[in-house]
DNA sequence: TGAAATGTTGGGGCG
DNA sequence: ACGCCCCAACATTTC
């Protein structure tokens, strides 16, 4: 008797080791892997540009990693998935779970169709270290703060899984249905990826090197120097966890192997983070776009396109938010410090609705991720779950005077402001002619003038928040 | 995982 | 020696 055929569909866990559902299809039978670009579910959050890019290369690195075997398609995935399984015969189906409301609902539909028509579909837990369902306050309601919802809950709970091998004798199928990773498309028409590919291995031996590279050489000075963007001493791997290149777990499990003390609690609470925010994006689905506290709902955003577009650009005038803004631009990430910084910027200085930072963010990171993502732009705007105060505004000179002290991040990003003496790097605007002339910098000219003033943008941001309603509810 | 305003303290200069 | 002022250096509170 002919052994059974599974179809292994692979989504955010593009990668061999430590992975539930393909480690299950192996042990079931032969395997068709395969991986849907869904062009029907996730509306305006289907992957942005920089995501497209690195998906592109993840998903030619896994074919290589299967000998060439990946399957891949794009279209409807239950409409996929049903002609795959005809055509070969597959006795069920098997994936690791992913969070965002429509996907629960794509894949709780497909479940259901395929168990009807006596196939096995079932779901694994492939990226987190505890699911959403299983973490809840006493009153069976989702927590909101962070440091019960850690402390209490995750760190009491049962450990999470141990990593995986990668499975053994995998029986490999390749479909002639199956299409090109090149004929997805994911690639830009413009190629602006040029800029950002030195950056980055795109592969699950490049999220593996990372990590070891992190544990080497950056985690025993986490605490201290996470914050500081001219040094390389936070992990890298925000990208690879979110297409699942590398697992929460491996990182998880990694990191005690090799360190304790607080410099291995601060990293373990960033892990935290991202389970944090699947856990809100799980229980409160609207959290991508609506105030997790409606009363900003209420909030005077600004509308004010040209001065968005500077921001996007990194032509505020404010040295640390411009380089942070082209570190992303150039890069495909944001150093986390920097990332509060502009974001505070544009929510408090400019007055622009946390939106506009998140549809930006979606489209330049290459580690978009829609829970981390819109759980922290609502942290940021003070609207999230144990958001920062409203009253907590970033102080974009003093912030760059305390995190880049000696300015490498900052003339790295923008050379044109080299040769400015530490003093005026992050207030270019208060150097005496002379200071700017030696430094050969025109302001206006070479280097934007601040495109609000601090103080009073300050001022007026403290008093639009004051306005509104005090009314606590969710 | 702030910043600015306001309050307190203590040392030194000076009449 | 003493009171007074100034002000840096913290500490507290307010936004």
């Amino acid at each position: 008797m002919p052994e059974k055929i599974y179809i292994q569909w692979f989504r955010q866990d593009l990668r061999l080791a430590d992975n539930p559902a393909l480690s299950h299809a192996a042990e079931s039978g032969s395997v068709i892997p395969v991986y849907i670009l869904d062009q029907v579910h996730g509306g305006d959050h289907r992957p942005g540009g920089a995501s497209r890019w690195w998906l592109h290369h993840s998903l030619k690195a896994l074919d290589e990693s299967l000998q060439g075997n990946l399957n891949v398609f794009q279209g409807d995935p239950k409409q996929i998935l049903q002609s795959l399984l005809e055509k070969h015969r597959a006795s069920g189906i098997f994936w690791n779970r992913c969070y965002e409301s429509w996907s629960r609902n794509r894949d709780a539909s497909i479940k259901q169709f395929f168990k009807e028509k006596g196939v096995e579909a079932e779901s694994f837990n492939g990226s987190l270290l505890w699911e959403p369902m299983e973490v809840l306050k006493s009153d069976d309601t989702p927590y909101r703060v962070f440091t019960p919802f850690f402390r209490n809950a995750c760190l009491n709970a049962p450990p999470p899984r141990e990593p995986l091998p990668v499975p053994k004798n995998l029986s490999l199928l390749k479909s002639e249905l199956s299409e090109s990773v090149e004929s997805l498309g994911l690639l830009p028409k413009v190629p602006w990826d040029r800029k950002i590919e030195p950056h980055w291995r795109v592969s699950e031996k490049g999220g593996q090197e990372k990590m070891l590279e992190f544990f080497e050489k950056g985690l025993m000075h986490y605490k201290e120097s996470r914050n500081f963007p001219a040094k390389s001493y936070v992990s890298r791997l925000s990208p690879y966890l979110h297409q699942g290149q590398i697992s929460s777990n491996q990182a998880w499990y990694g990191g005690l192997d090799k360190h304790s003390g607080k410099n291995l609690d601060h990293f373990l609470s960033q892990l935290g983070w991202m389970e944090f925010s699947y856990s809100l994006l799980y229980h409160f689905p609207d959290l991508p776009t609506k105030n997790l506290h409606r009363r900003f709902d209420a909030f005077p955003w600004n509308d004010d396109p040209k001065r968005l577009e500077l921001w996007k650009k990194g032509l505020t005038g404010y040295p640390i938010v411009d380089a942070g803004m082209r570190e992303l631009w150039q890069t495909g990430y944001i150093h986390n410090r920097v990332r509060m910084i502009v974001g505070s910027f544009l929510v408090k200085n400019l007055l622009l609705h946390w939106k506009h930072g998140e549809r930006w963010f979606w489209d330049c990171l290459v580690d978009a991720d829609l829970a981390n993502n819109s759980a922290s732009w609502q942290w940021v705007a003070g609207c999230g779950a144990d958001a920062a105060p409203y009253f907590r505004i970033f102080n974009p000179v003093s912030q760059g005077l305390k995190f880049d002290p000696d300015g490498a991040y900052t003339k790295h990003y923008l050379p044109e402001l080299k040769k400015l003496p530490g003093k005026y790097l992050f207030s270019p605007w208060e150097a005496p002619a002379e200071v700017l002339k030696d430094a050969g910098i025109r302001l206006g000219t070479d280097y934007p003038h601040p495109v609000v003033p601090l103080k009073e943008s300050r001022e007026k941001a403290l008093e639009a928040f004051s306005m509104l309603p005090k009314t606590k509810s969710s």
